[in-house]
DNA sequence: ATGAAAGCGCTAACAC
DNA sequence: GTGTTAGCGCTTTCAT
């Protein structure tokens, strides 16, 4: 059987709020009893029941956290900076995978909160309306990562995607560059809100607008490796002379380059390839990718930071906090000849 | 305040346990006072509280999962194959990171089984003599992934890692390759277990004694690309003309293949270099990367599995499970001229 | 400084 | 078919 705080009251001869005392020190205990109740706990091995503790602290020390896919790099980066800081306020992790579907997200967010956790953070592309009445019935800290809609009604961290973009577009004028193409997901076009996506694509064509240049935008199917390299081919085969390819994350960024080096096309020789992210990848990649770098550690850090202050009382300052970005010039991206 | 079973027992006019049932379906209740139960539960929008209903039943469905770093692309897939099958038997994950970090391993076991979580999956290196009696004493399901120990005193599941080495080593034998050099981390050659990284180099060499060739083994400091890339040097320096490298691991061959082609060495013209594991990035690598796929997430999938079985009393196989391999035929290697 | 007792929200006998 | 009651293992008043 399970030994409780019963047994351990019962063999050092004290009453088991004694016993809740030295576990705690919530209260003064006498030195030797202290020691009494420590060497017994040792002795037979004694471990608290966070369940039982939790139903009547009514705090779980849980954070759940729903992702689209942990097996994308920069989820787990951000993965990463949640649990380490999480860790550090005694926090866990309860991982949660929607792999896209609107429904499980709705479906982990009620589970959730039956799980007594207390707070969330969601990484994910989209909220619609359904999750979001859920949200506001949820109750609890919630930090949304990943999209950050127009009307600020959550806790979102990222950084200025528009910016990023406009600077990167005009990086790659800078280098000489006239006929850029952009890529990205097709879905994130037709949104009305202002996402992500569409604060990176403003920041791009804004650029190009800026300096007389007339703008290529290019739809994919996905945002993964296998979309930008299918997308490529549709580049190389426009009249559009392409010399530049700015692509709205690094996955298909390494698409594009994978078509151009199966192709024979040389990069950056014949054409320039910039991402969007940083993810470790990208500078493994030969070659060596530039790209935007986003803090995504930081991210998850800064996100569970605020839900753990909001959980203390603290005042927690606005709703949306931007961290700063960096442009990696790597080797995929050269001046034109 | 929160709503409990208590509120809706009074608005619906019955008693708790009634309520207990027909959120349980436990036992029969009457069609009329289901409706409105029922009724009662949509509207105020209670939600049983899975902590209280825990601390009862003395079932968490939570699985702790202690793993060294989400961000390992193979680790990442193995905790999807984990997270994927546990929800479908209402299983959560709780996951932890130790970054190696052994004492964080012990901290982290004690801290979940305080979580009372049912089982408990360690992905790690190697396990040491103090986890190994916290295992013990854990008494609950668990099962190790990554280093299988000699001593089987643990559920386990991989591949046949030997075997893996060994015939990717014949492979690189039949396409003409005879100086082959083998790279592997510093510490796993000191350890006395039958560690998985053991096995991998006895695969290698009996492959090599049996066509009776020498031996060339490079050590590195760690696991990672950076370590590939700089033990390289060294292989290239040496005067055993190494015509092909074969690495314990993809991440080690990224870095020996991207310090091949930083130094215009041709891959595979000039070297052949092979890896083990198949992680996502192989197959986006250019050249694609000839390795030996593992089935992470089937392992995740089947260690969690595993631990569902134990904790429904079916009763359980072998302790050690083999999953199949297959070796990836790609163009990091080529037939020597 | 210590113990007795109430109660967190729920399930599961046990009665009727 | 339904209600009453006793816990699950713990913290926390409230006495003493």
């Amino acid at each position: 059987m399970t030994v409780t705080i019963k047994d351990v009251a019962r063999l050092a001869g004290v009453s088991i709020s004694t016993v809740s005392r030295v576990i705690n020190n919530s209260k003064p205990v006498s030195l030797e009893v202290r020691k009494k109740v420590l060497e017994i706990i040792e002795e037979i091995g004694y471990k608290p029941n966070e369940i039982a503790r939790s139903l009547v602290t009514k705090k779980s020390f849980i954070i759940g956290v729903i992702v689209t896919d942990i097996g994308d790099s920069y989820v787990a980066e951000m993965v990463r900076g949640i649990e380490e800081i999480g860790k550090m306020y005694d926090y866990d992790i309860l991982l949660c995978s929607t792999y896209g579907d609107k429904e499980m997200e709705c479906r982990y967010l009620q589970l959730l909160k039956m799980k007594q956790v207390e707070g969330v953070i969601l990484i994910s592309d989209i909220i619609n309306d359904k999750i979001d009445e859920l949200i506001k019935e949820f109750n609890r800290p919630f930090v949304y990562l990943n999209r950050s809609c127009n009307n600020n009604t959550y806790h979102t961290v990222s950084i200025d995607n528009y910016k990023g973009a406009f600077e990167m577009t005009k990086h790659l004028l800078g280098l000489g560059h006239k006929n850029i193409a952009y890529v990205m997901k097709k879905e994130d076009v037709a949104l009305k809100n202002i996402t992500v996506e569409n604060m990176k694509l403003n920041g791009y064509r804004d650029a190009m607008i800026e300096d007389m240049h007339e703008t290529n935008i290019y739809i994919t199917e996905g945002r993964n490796i296998i979309d930008g390299y299918h997308i490529t081919k549709d580049i190389l085969n426009s009249n559009k002379k392409i010399t530049a390819i700015f692509c709205s994350n690094d996955n298909i960024a390494i698409g594009v380059v994978n078509y151009l080096y199966d192709n024979n096309v040389a990069v950056p020789e014949e054409i320039s390839v910039a991402g969007f992210g940083d993810i470790n990848m990208a500078s493994f990649l030969r070659p060596k990718l530039t790209t935007i770098s986003e803090p995504f550690y930081d991210i998850g850090a800064v996100a569970i930071r605020k839900i753990i202050k909001v959980l203390k009382g603290e005042n927690v300052e606005d709703s949306t906090i931007i961290l700063p970005f960096r442009i990696q010039k790597r080797n995929s991206c050269a001046e034109i000849k």
